[in-house]
DNA sequence: TTTTCAATTGCAACAAAGTTGCATTTATGA
DNA sequence: TCATAAATGCAACTTTGTTGCAATTGAAAA
């Protein structure tokens, strides 16, 4: 599907800051911060707008935190190429960079007590990557 | 152990805004942040002071980020009730409030790919407590 | 196509979180 | 007690994120 029709779907202005901020995302090869957004964009993207674009993103789904247990928080598309919200990432202490685990790991229901309801799980696994042990 | 010999046995002086700060941590329910500790304390503690007393903590691995999943970090002694720095935590997507697990959620390692080394694993659930359900 | 108008953007100003340099204070061991 | 390295407090700064508002623009109606 197409970016503009995934954004006319959830009630967005199809602009082209919102379709340049997609075509990071697809072009990324992993969960990316604000930061990267701005710096990868072809076009002049305001810090201030970048946010926003986030947030209506994360508010529709379009994109979701990845929870990279670093500083800054990393976003993602949700649902690309099987990439639900509560898949696996890997940080290396080393370099920092975070990327996707295939699979999905499984939350023990007897570990919750009495009266919480679990909706999601994120898991980050820490350790080196191949270029950093 | 008293924290007094915590501290000395790290090879750090044992101060009174250092031994504050960890009374603040054995007095709290669960991982708090560093405006927590200030608001915490007895003693009036300077916000540099503590930014500088959490990252000495942390490289002892005193303390370590508990992976709260929201805006701010979040610590907790390491090896308090056998809590080591692995057990996953609950947060609470209404309040916001974080809490510690029990048991300890496992990591496959049939999901790294070659040449990764995993060293610790975060775990975070998220949904409703019992307050907010 | 042109017009219209709410949604979106950019800018300025602000707030919150975190860092650094340096002078002063304090814990520890001699 | 004294000397000294470590730790603290303060000021200034950077980075990250938010808000108000005027200008721009996408989309739908005319
Ligand atoms: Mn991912
Ligand atoms: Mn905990
Ligand atoms: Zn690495
Ligand atoms: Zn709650």
């Amino acid at each position: 599907m197409k970016a503009e029709d995934v954004l006319k779907r959830h009630g967005l202005k199809a602009t082209k800051s919102r379709l340049e901020v997609i075509r990071v995302f697809l072009d990324s090869g992993g969960p990316i911060s604000h930061k990267e957004i701005i710096e990868n964009s072809m076009l002049r993207l305001d810090r201030v707008s970048v946010y926003r674009i986030v947030n209506a993103f994360l508010k529709k789904e379009i994109i979701h935190n990845a929870y990279s247990g670093g500083r800054n928080p990393l976003f993602e598309l949700t649902g690309r190429g099987g990439a639900n919200h509560c898949h696996p990432h890997f940080s290396c202490r080393m370099c920092g960079k975070t990327t996707c685990l295939d699979g999905v790991a499984f939350y023990q229901k007897g570990q919750l007590k009495k009266g919480y309801i679990a909706e999601r799980q994120k898991v980050l696994i820490e350790g080196l990557c191949p270029k950093c042990r």
